[in-house]
DNA sequence: CTGTTAGCGCATTCAC
DNA sequence: GTGAATGCGCTAACAG
């Protein structure tokens, strides 16, 4: 009778799938009894859960997350959309976002954005199409008009690294960050002070390029020093293209005797440029980073530490929260920079703890 | 009484979702019709066809993924597991994976893979956790063990940048970049050449570095230059381990006139240290990478350049077709390299092709 | 050509 | 506590 009841099953396993039901049936239950020690219900003596168990183990029984879903009505996948994420800035977040979502039960599928084409069509079908419980957004600011389709899809979506006032977002300030790199110059006597960056407006919308400039500019106004606008040069990002900035900033009649560059990645292309003139860091010209790449520590460069990872595991946090109960009010979470003082500014007079 | 059932349907689609029902109900066919408009069967009328495009239209209606996946049994989601996807080389093959499963109706889930324990679990795990329809696997060759779970899990696996007999793989000829590599510095006339890498063997079992040092010992026999054992450094992978390595090899009481560094990475990493001492690329210490990441061109490095882009959409086609139906003879696409000769090693001699 | 029916595998009411 | 029935939204086979 049991032999013709596992033969029966075994076949079955064999060319379908092994369901809840044959864990049933083996088990001499029904299946809304599988179904609760599968979900863990408190409502349900130890010994048949035992019998269960016993069941799912000896016909290496897996529920489908497939069928689940459906159930429940929930994809237990979140969609995460990013720009350029050859880019150690995105990369960075990506990790923290996978491995938060890794300890979740929720699945991560990715789109990488090269193109505003493709980064307006995720943001138009994605929303609704049923495939996510929740949108993460990586360094892309939406327009009202996006978010209006967001609201209308009722997915939420949570903003790492961008800002949209109706909807929760993870970021650091940029204005202080600006600030901060440049008043380190200042306090070590520069007043020669030149900005490379980013173009301050792009089509992806981007804003640390210029919010770091608005420090800069901030911290020069508070000392005193004069903006020159021959002083801020901006490009496509890439170390290649701000070697080329800092070449001609070096070629001025007046060049600035310290560079701070909106992005690590064009701090190493100044570098570059500045050691190809046969000129000294820091002794001739004092150079300071953005972001803390991991290079960066190890080529001595000034900079201001973001913390990318723990930015993409709080947007998971926020995003997950939301799915499950959306706040009345957009959430606003800040994380804290740091400057890392290094010998691109200090020489050898780099603080032990940043060595 | 059409108003009646549009105001039905209205209200139905602000708390649930609108479903197949609504669009066959207000187009007036049955549910079957407006599946086989989905999925454009030819066998609907035109006129029928019209009628629920038009239904479609006006709910603004989008299918359940969800459900199609359940009925059909299939998740349409592949999943691709990655090691250190902060470095050049597995972004790139990312790259390439994201780009062809968004041309594909295939979500791609991402695991990002820093430590055997994870590697370990998610070969245990996702193979028969029956969210995918298959799996790509970069650069993390499986042992017999693992594949034979594969098989009994039923789900096909493919291969990028490794190797095993029983699965379907996308490689380049690592041997022979060695080879290439090497040759290229003798024929310059060098005899005194090192070559530095990750460990030849790893918890990971990477094999890059071992085949290019296989390659490397070929070319040195192959023009009679003994092997010297001081000349194969081998280090974590790094920028910064591989300039200490280079470092040492500097020390030597006679060191090399040429290193061949088994990644761009560590090939930068050498190139720093070489300029500290002083000396000159590549006329003092001539120097080849490998890989070709997007800064190699703008330094100036000699390396052999693998296609990591179209590695990925290779490797999302060959899993794709194998998903179809799986070929009786295991796969093995072997993808070209070609030595990219910079200014590390020509000098100002460099082809006009590789500038 | 088209409507109806029966699953897909699970969670969740309800009765018992 | 537990089993049976119902629904999640769609595809596919079967009649008509």
């Amino acid at each position: 009778m049991v032999y013709w009841k596992r033969f029966q099953i075994l076949v079955r396993e064999m060319f379908m799938g092994v369901t809840i039901y044959d864990v049933a049936k083996l088990a001499g239950v029904g299946i809304g009894t599988v179904s609760r020690v599968l979900n863990n219900s408190p409502q349900v003596s130890e010994a048949t859960r035992q019998k269960v168990l016993a069941a799912i183990e000896e016909l290496n029984y897996h529920p489908s997350p497939i069928a689940k879903r459906l159930s429940l009505r929930r994809t237990f996948t979140i969609g995460v959309i990013t720009p350029f994420f050859t880019r150690p800035a995105f990369i960075g977040r990506l990790r923290g976002v996978e491995a938060a979502l890794t300890e979740s039960e929720y699945d991560l599928v990715l789109y990488n954005v090269e193109t505003t084409d493709k980064r307006d069509a995720c943001f138009r079908e994605l929303p609704i199409s049923q495939r996510f419980d929740g949108l993460l957004l990586i360094a892309l600011p939406p327009t009202d008009e996006d978010v209006a389709h967001f609201r209308q899809a009722g997915i939420p979506v949570v903003l790492v690294d961008a800002y949209h006032p109706a909807l929760s977002h993870v970021v650091i300030d940029d204005v202080k960050g600006g600030y901060v790199a440049t008043k380190h110059l200042i306090e070590l006597g520069h007043a020669r002070i030149a900005y490379i960056s980013d173009p301050l407006e792009s089509p992806f919308r981007f804003t640390s390029s210029l919010h770091r400039y608005q420090g800069y500019r901030q911290a020069l106004d508070e000392a005193g020093i004069p903006f020159r606008a021959e002083y801020h040069c901006w490009a496509e990002h890439g170390e290649e293209q701000a070697r080329d900035m800092a070449r001609r900033l070096l070629d001025l009649d007046e060049p600035p005797t310290a560079i701070f560059a909106a992005s690590d990645t064009q701090a190493i292309g100044a570098m570059e440029a500045i050691r190809e003139r046969g000129l000294r860091i820091p002794q001739d010209v004092a150079l300071v980073g953005y972001d803390d790449i991991e290079v960066s520590r190890y080529l001595g460069l000034t900079t201001v530490r973001q913390p990318f990872f723990e930015s993409g595991v709080k947007g998971v946090e926020v995003l997950l929260q939301a799915i499950d109960h959306s706040p009345d009010e957009p959430l606003r979470i800040e994380l804290p920079i740091e400057l890392i003082r290094r010998r691109s500014t200090l020489g050898d007079a780099v603080p032990p703890e940043h060595r």
